[in-house]
DNA sequence: TAACAGTGGAACGGATTGTTCCGCTCTGCT
DNA sequence: AGCAGAGCGGAACAATCCGTTCCACTGTTA
């Protein structure tokens, strides 16, 4: 199965690119189950050599970076499918659980300070902020989300959502679903309820894992 | 300072008795940060040698293990206490409140699977599990708690709840006060809800950390 | 068939950490 | 007063882990 050039790759072309693939796709998943694994996990987990890891990043940092990248380009392009649909209560619940399943949080927040960060990441991270502003705001403006609810009441539930973990990905998926319907109907405007409790999650806040840790 | 014989301790014998508390109280504010943290960070938050600790324990794993099920015995204690209580919603919210501010979880469920547990450990896990049974009952018959929540939800609000750390710890407990509220909302009967989504959390589904991991 | 991209995995060096050990201090008792 | 030893600090040790490098090998391409 060779070409003699060109397009449609044969043999090793052909592994190598597909073990670009594998390759992130397996990070993610370790990654996501333990932020500090060693790199060498995931490369038994994809089935290949270390070689084939440090042929493609300059280290260990540099994975990272790009999957917490990668995460983030996703929030922002999951906001942005959701500012496209008319319902704001759907646009921001759909937000949400699209969000949740993909394990968006712990890819971005928990990946954090594990790497120093890109000034597009920067960017990126400002614009996040800016679409789950506007998520909010049609939230509020539909009636449907308690007042005192505020943009960073999300941070808080993102983590609640991303604590829930068992083995089995699948059930975990499931019990994120049903944690996020527990919140959401927690968030949900009613008539006489109790004002939620404490000054209210502010800017900064959560942000702290992106200043170096360990 | 001294006396020839008996009671009240002065000098070296008496230091030695607040080192028990210094060392307990150290271990417990470094491993609830970090559950693998090294057994020195405990040693140097307490202001104390590597010695005074191994002079009190055979070695890490004692240590957690007895801090672990002090945990377990603060969350029984709350329940007991709780139950005492007339209110059966009261008593609920009350118990889940002190065992959140208290951060029992992180005691318990987060430091299980660092150490091999004991037989009495088993039989105080399994008492809690009752406890906890009855006031769940007891908050679904006073008809505030919604009919589809179920006993093992606690743990899902409790992960919920832990999972929310900043640097400062005060604010650090608002935060959480602030998630309960949210969660306690989302649990409270309202007249025409969506019922919560997929297999209700089960038995066996959080004592999976209880099975040894690394 | 010669060069080489791509790879597997052993090997290395540095860092971390649980535990031991030794010497010192100060107390409690005679 | 003086001694035996409890209590302690912290260096030293051994084991482990992990990121990264390096080299031999394989199949492909020209």
């Amino acid at each position: 199965m060779s070409t003699t050039s060109g397009k449609t790759l044969g043999g090793r072309r052909a592994q190598a690119a597909r073990n670009d693939e594998v390759i992130l796709e397996a990070a993610r998943a370790v990654f996501l189950d333990d932020p500090k694994a060693p790199i060498a996990a995931v490369a038994e987990r994809a089935g290949v050599g270390i070689s084939a890891l440090y042929r493609r990043y300059a280290g260990k940092e540099d994975l990272l970076r790009q999957l917490c990248h990668d995460g983030l380009r996703r929030y922002v392009a999951e906001a942005e499918t959701a500012l496209d649909e008319p319902d704001d209560w759907a646009a921001f619940t759909g937000f949400l659980a699209r969000v949740v399943d993909a394990d968006v949080h712990s890819l971005t927040v928990h990946l954090a300070g594990t790497f120093t960060p890109t000034e597009e990441m920067g960017r990126d991270a400002m614009r996040a902020g800016e679409l789950a502003t506007a998520l909010v705001d049609r939230a509020h403006a539909s009636g449907r989300l308690r007042p005192d609810a505020v943009v960073h009441d999300l941070g808080l539930l993102l983590e609640a959502c991303a604590a829930v973990r068992v083995p089995d990905p699948e059930r975990t998926r499931q019990l994120r679903r049903r944690q996020l319907a527990v919140l959401l109907a927690g968030l949900s405007s009613v008539p006489d309820a109790d004002p939620l409790p404490g000054p209210p999650p502010a800017a900064g806040e959560f942000d702290w894992r992106w200043r170096r840790r360990e």
